[in-house]
RNA sequence: GUCUCGGUAGCUCAGCUGGUUAGAGCGGCGGAUUCAUAGCCCGCAGGUCGCGUGUUCAAGUCACGCUCGAGACACCA
């Protein structure tokens, strides 16, 4: 049985920005935590790549819309291998593959009666070539992008009969797991709690999109076209990919990890749709916060945007990456602010994993031969139980996709670690060859809580992990089972250590 | 306008069903130490818990009002 994790399909009107990063990021943590732990993980990502502002995008910039469309899916795609993101399919909603399933998924849920031509009537802006929200003034409104004012009309558009679901889908959202986190989730209740109108879902002043069968000049709106790519995506690499083939390869997806902003389509139009189909919907929706920057929104106005280029240029994709996991709570917005992010990464990950790294295989390289120690007795200490306390925790947090709780747990872990170190004083004892035995065990304590520590946290920072296993003289990490790495002892004793580097350096204020 | 969530130390936030001197991390200051990436460890930091009123023996923790911020109120990725 798959695990199926979805980034949404981003918008190829412009390149990755940071929120775009950010989410997935979070699928790619969850995605190897997955896998980690013995799962079989689709990780699902793309582009979607119809509509009215890509068609016009690509019209400014002199090229078709195809052509721009290649361009910017390849920069998503060559960003996404840069930010190290583990994901298994890559969908782009033009490709051949998507439109049949598209077709196949709008047959079904026609064969339901669910289809039906109807009339889209309001005030229109003629320049945006979209309609409005009907405020009340809407005869003497004037659209605030092109300053003018308003049209009434009507357009003859097909409808999917969203009505029909209203209590399908109120008892979806009743369980308190579909929708996460639960401020988003109330007002998806309250919002259907009004009633569920239906909606359009194709459009005929729209050239650049998928063609509905029955009717030639109209082309499928947003909502029915790029949600699909979730189901399509899945069977693409298939011989004979379809909607079937896509279903029983693990259809549904257990979570689609989305911005707060989409989060409305995800959890009521896309269940329904599915539902009409005769498909399951997802399991759950994970809807994250926005970023800030230093308090503020960001935004073009503002010149203040975080070109995600930049900060994997300067500080590399895994402080990013520990910055954006741990100090962010899924599900509230977050701040990125330069001060803090310089602070964190040198404590967290230089200062206290780092350095105790450094520190613990220093001393066994010093006093046990460049190794770590033989043991003459094997002990219960303190740090035992520690380590398993954090391990159980860790897990149970990642499970309930707090991550950012389950890094913290890292960390305090390694503090407790420090902690341990400065209470035993091993460089106070092996002045006395009396203690010797003692410092063995103290040292191989360390060492052996250090090894969990670079365990732990290979899903959130899986190239720092590598790198503190190999400190510590592991080899062929990728071939073992992780869980069965985190029990306590399995560091062997007198194993040749290599000479200490620094796993991560400081960054400096700029 | 209606509704939801939030406003706790310089910063980011914990504080469950009300109960001894309001907590953590970061920053700042001081100390101790040397195994280590000037690091780890220890101590200090005196914050009207947005404002006001009320309920109560007792409120950051409940009720009401106000204020500020974020968001939802259908076709905006």
């Amino acid at each position: 049985m798959n695990f199926i994790i979805t980034t949404p399909l981003y918008y190829v009107n412009d390149k990755p920005h940071l929120g775009s990063v950010y989410t997935t990021i979070i699928c790619d943590s969850i995605a190897r935590y997955k896998r980690l732990r013995g799962e079989k993980v689709l990780f699902i990502t793309g582009v979607d790549e119809h509509g009215l502002k890509i068609q016009r995008t690509a019209f400014n910039n002199g090229v078709s819309p195809k052509e721009h469309c290649d361009e910017i899916s390849e920069i998503f795609k060559k960003n996404w291998l840069k930010w190290n993101i583990s994901f298994n399919k890559f969908i782009r909603t033009t490709s051949p593959e998507h439109e049949k399933v598209v077709h196949e998924f709008y047959e079904k849920v026609k064969a339901s009666n669910d289809i039906y031509m109807g009339e889209q009537k309001g005030w229109y802006c003629v320049g945006c070539e979209e309609f409005k929200d009907n405020p009340d003034n809407s005869p003497s409104y004037k659209c605030p992008i092109h300053k003018k004012n308003l049209e009434w009309k009507n357009e003859n558009n097909l409808f999917f009969r969203l009505s029909k679901y209203q209590k399908a889908i109120e008892e979806l959202i009743q369980d308190p797991e579909f929708i996460e986190p639960k401020e988003r989730r109330n007002e998806i209740i309250n919002f259907v709690s009004k009633g569920l109108k239906d909606f359009s879902i194709s459009r005929t002043n729209l050239d650049w999109g998928i063609r509905v069968p029955d009717y030639i000049n109209h082309t499928f709106y947003v909502w029915f076209d790029a949600l699909l790519g979730y189901v399509s995506s899945i069977s693409s690499d298939d011989n004979k990919y379809s909607l079937d083939s896509s279903i029983e390869s693990g259809w549904p997806a257990n979570v689609h990890i989305i911005g707060k902003d989409i989060l409305r389509f995800h959890a009521i139009y896309w269940p329904a749709m599915l539902i009409s189909a005769g498909m399951k919907p997802p399991k759950k929706i994970l809807g994250h916060g926005f970023l800030t920057r230093e308090g503020q929104k960001m935004g073009k106005s503002l010149g203040n945007v975080l070109d995600p280029e930049n900060l994997l240029k300067k500080y590399g994709e895994e402080s990013v990456r520990w910055y954006l996991l741990k100090d962010i709570s899924l599900g509230s917005d977050g701040d990125f602010q330069d001060r803090r992010f310089v602070d964190i990464i040198n404590n967290d990950l230089a200062n206290t994993i780092g350095n105790l790294l450094n520190r613990t295989t220093s001393m066994s390289r010093k006093w046990f031969n460049n190794q770590t120690p033989p043991l003459s007795e094997k002990n219960n200490n303190e740090l035992i139980t520690l380590a398993n306390k954090s391990t159980k925790n860790f897990l149970t947090y990642f499970d309930n996709f707090k991550i950012d709780k389950a890094s913290n747990e890292i960390l305090v872990f390694a503090t407790n670690v420090n902690l341990y170190l400065n209470k035993k004083e091993p460089w106070s004892l092996i002045k006395d060859d009396k203690n010797i035995n003692e410092v063995k065990l103290i040292i191989y304590n360390v060492l052996e809580a250090t090894r969990i520590i670079g365990t732990l946290i290979r899903p959130i920072l899986p190239e720092f992990s590598i790198k503190i296993l190999y400190q510590l003289g592991e080899n062929n990490i990728e071939n073992k089972d992780w869980e069965e790495n985190l029990k306590w002892g399995l560091l062997p004793e007198s194993r040749s250590l290599p000479k200490p580097i620094p796993i991560i350096n400081k960054l400096d204020y700029e």
